[in-house]
DNA sequence: GCAAGGTC
């Protein structure tokens, strides 16, 4: 047994262990070790064991935790770190049970600084120093057979480099994220006894600055008002005044007083065709956009959907930047495991031979893009049902032939002036016949013709004012986080979330809550580095030198550490001004109410119960608290008998007040009907949620069209 | 208590 040679792989997760082992060996042969399976094979006297990480499988940790900074750190097994990661365990134990004594070890983790930093951790922690001095790379960019027995037969030596700046990139955001939002919690701590939950990171902070800059933008606008002049005329047509914006309001009345008494003579008509061609397939990032499109999902729920997904076989490997989809995934053969749902057929029937995937342009070496697998699904949920239709239907329109549509640009004279309106409809459906998520105009077009006489119905001269700019969503957010390079198609989700926990931000159309803003303002004056994407340009700089050993990562991580410590002593001598000012700003952004006493009704945190709860702020003054249950939220709207507002909570939602003795429950007043949906006809109700009024569409949830109070009143202005 | 990065 002990005369045969011992080889070891190690790879960064269990679907490259399955590829690789298979692309290796025709005999290998899928084993598990207490639930965690690996792959082994014997050829030419050797046997070969495919063992695999789940990503990270260890994680920083301060040497001395109770020091007040931590810049000596050390690396410690993810599970002894974060409970939730329990499952790592098993894998650690499974590379130990075969890896600890093997004659080869050949390291074929993903070929970039996480990966390299991934397996050199997981051999020299779990299999001893020796197996890192004489490990062999595996460099590969695709997990084809091909690329993976190339990289096996001509291994590369382990990269130390690579392997130094993925060390470095870990600590150094660790000692600048960890230290700084260390500081800050102190500094309201010693200044106000109080504790807040706070943080700042290379990433996170320059995306809440992104969010500030945004909200003072809004604030700062100033309205311009402007004058849009609009022709009714017969056959339904609404005609735009060729000036467009009018800024001076004299001179809409003058080009009204022009139309008056004319009719409309039809100048020119210009019938044009476009070709409109399939969507990309989808990447991570497109997806989560799309999802929130049109389900309203966060793309952290589209995020771990599309995870159940992969793992129960349905679609594949959802962390990818590719919009590729290369002919080796077997596209026909997917098509044909989806046809045997009746209804996917349909569709895939009317596709085009011989099959060509409109790709778009981002790659990713290391997958494809996101698409069916072909198993059909048995059983799924109502929302993972709807993303796995979305990626079904968006992999088969990918196929789809180029739509076509008509647009019809009509020029018409009234009086002297010059008008026009355009209509489009769809002549080809195309693709579009298989993507029912996105509705395309599909207008009709009017019997006229050049020379034609129409009858003006009325001449409308509309006052509007200039927008600021739209608030980010998160979807938006994460396309504005992509284009910058900040955090990682992994991550982007994440991030956002940690701002609305952190209560920097909040609702959908994200807002800036006065805690973010000080957040912001604070580190601005004490760390601007932190506060920019700048930092992000740095460490790539840097890591990019202790790759080509330029520099060495412990003068990289010296140069960070001394940086740090002047922020920290910066704060430290004006932590009672900064600890102040952050706890107002968090006091005003807790805000939900007004108290009986005229006080402030504020959300609070009792650490005993670990719940929330609704207090005062005149406390100790005014002793009023209410308990809130679980999941409710507070609304702005206030109980008719006794003036506190009242909560909602609960599956159905139900409203009652705040006050239990007031037992007053939320009248079931029907909504104002304020109009008709601009999606689907129905009727536009007047709805409150936690972050006030706003309108919503009565066919809710099949239709999600929302909008708010005031752009439902600019466009009645407009 | 705190970051950002991999992955189930």
């Amino acid at each position: 047994m002990c005369d045969i040679m011992h080889e070891v792989i190690i790879c960064e997760k269990p679907k490259s262990s399955e590829k690789i082992a298979q692309a290796l060996s025709p005999h290998a042969e899928k084993k598990t070790y207490k639930k965690v399976a690996y792959w082994e094979f014997e050829e030419k006297g050797k046997k070969t064991t495919v063992l695999s990480a789940v990503g990270h499988l260890y994680s920083l940790k301060p040497l001395n935790p109770k020091n007040e900074h931590f810049f000596d750190l050390e690396w410690i097994p993810l599970y002894d770190i974060d409970k939730k990661k329990a499952y790592v365990k098993d894998y650690v134990n499974a590379i130990k049970k075969f890896g600890t004594g093997a004659d080869i070890f050949i390291h074929a983790c993903d070929y970039d600084i996480e990966g390299t930093l991934i397996g050199y951790n997981a051999l020299k922690y779990i299999c001893g120093d020796k197996s890192v001095e004489n490990a062999l790379r595996m460099k590969f960019s695709t997990l084809t057979k091909q690329d993976v027995l190339n990289a096996y037969q001509k291994p590369i030596d382990l990269d130390f480099n690579q392997v130094d700046s993925g060390i470095a990139r870990h600590v150094l955001d660790f000692i600048f994220g960890v230290n700084i939002s260390k500081a800050l919690m102190k500094s309201v701590r010693e200044s106000t006894s109080r504790f807040i939950k706070l943080s700042a990171g290379r990433v996170q902070t320059p995306t809440l600055s992104i969010l500030v800059d945004r909200e003072k933008e809004i604030r700062e606008f100033v309205p311009v008002p402007y004058w849009m002049i609009k022709a009714l005329i017969e056959e339904g047509i609404v005609a735009d005044s060729k000036k467009g914006k009018i800024w001076d309001k004299k001179e809409a009345e003058a080009v009204l007083a022009n139309c008056k008494g004319n009719d409309a003579v039809v100048d020119n008509i210009n019938v044009l065709n476009t070709t409109k061609k399939p969507p990309f397939p989808f990447d991570l990032g497109s997806l989560q956009s799309e999802a929130y499109g049109v389900f309203g999902f966060s793309p952290k729920r589209t995020q771990q959907i599309a995870q159940n997904l992969y793992s129960e076989g349905y679609t594949s490997y959802p962390r990818t930047s590719s919009q590729k989809l290369p002919k080796s995934i077997g596209y026909e053969g997917i098509l044909e495991k989806l046809s045997k749902d009746s209804t996917f057929k349909k569709q895939i029937n009317k596709l085009p031979t011989p099959l060509k995937p409109n790709e778009g342009k981002k790659k990713d070496e290391a997958h494809p893009s996101i698409h069916p697998t072909g198993v059909l699904p048995k059983k799924l949920s109502t929302d993972d049902r709807k993303l796995y239709e979305l990626i079904v239907y968006r992999f088969i329109s990918v196929f789809g032939e180029d739509a076509t549509l008509e647009t019809m640009k009509t020029e018409l004279k009234i009086g002297e002036e010059d008008f026009l309106f355009r209509r489009k409809r769809i002549s080809y459906r195309g693709w579009l016949e298989h993507y029912p998520f996105r509705k395309v105009e599909n207008d009709e077009f009017p019997d006229i013709k050049k020379g034609d006489l129409l009858k003006v119905k009325k001449i409308l001269s509309e006052e509007k004012e200039t927008k600021p700019p739209a608030r980010y969503n998160e979807a938006s957010l994460i396309r504005e986080l992509e284009k910058r390079g900040l955090g990682t198609k992994s991550t982007r989700a994440d991030i956002i979330a940690i701002l609305y926990d952190r209560k920097y931000i909040y609702g959908k159309q994200i807002t800036v809550n006065q805690l973010g803003e000080n957040i912001i303002d604070t580190l601005r004056e004490y760390s601007p580095q932190i506060t920019s994407e700048e930092l992000t340009r740095q460490f790539e700089n840097e890591l990019q030198e202790i790759m080509a050993a330029e520099i060495t990562k412990e003068k990289v991580i010296d140069d960070a550490k001394e940086e740090v410590i002047s922020i920290l002593e910066d704060v430290e001598k004006s932590k009672l001004k900064i600890g102040q000012q952050i706890y107002d700003a968090y006091q005003e952004s807790r805000i939900v109410g007004e108290c009986k006493c005229q006080g402030n009704l504020v959300l609070k945190y009792s650490p005993r119960n670990k719940s929330t709860f609704v207090g005062c702020s005149k406390y100790p003054d005014c002793n009023a608290t209410y308990s809130l249950p679980r999941g409710a939220s507070v609304l702005k709207t206030k109980c008719e008998k006794c003036s506190l507002p009242l909560i909602s909570f609960g599956k159905p939602r139900q409203r009652v007040c705040l006050d239990p003795k007031c037992g007053q429950e939320g009248k079931e007043t029907k909504p104002e009907i304020v109009g008709k949906c601009p999606e689907c006809g129905k009727e536009l109700l007047k709805r409150s949620g936690r972050y006030g009024e706003f309108i919503g569409c009565g066919g809710f949830p099949k239709c999600r069209f929302t909008q708010s109070i005031e752009e439902k009143e600019a466009n009645k202005a407009g």
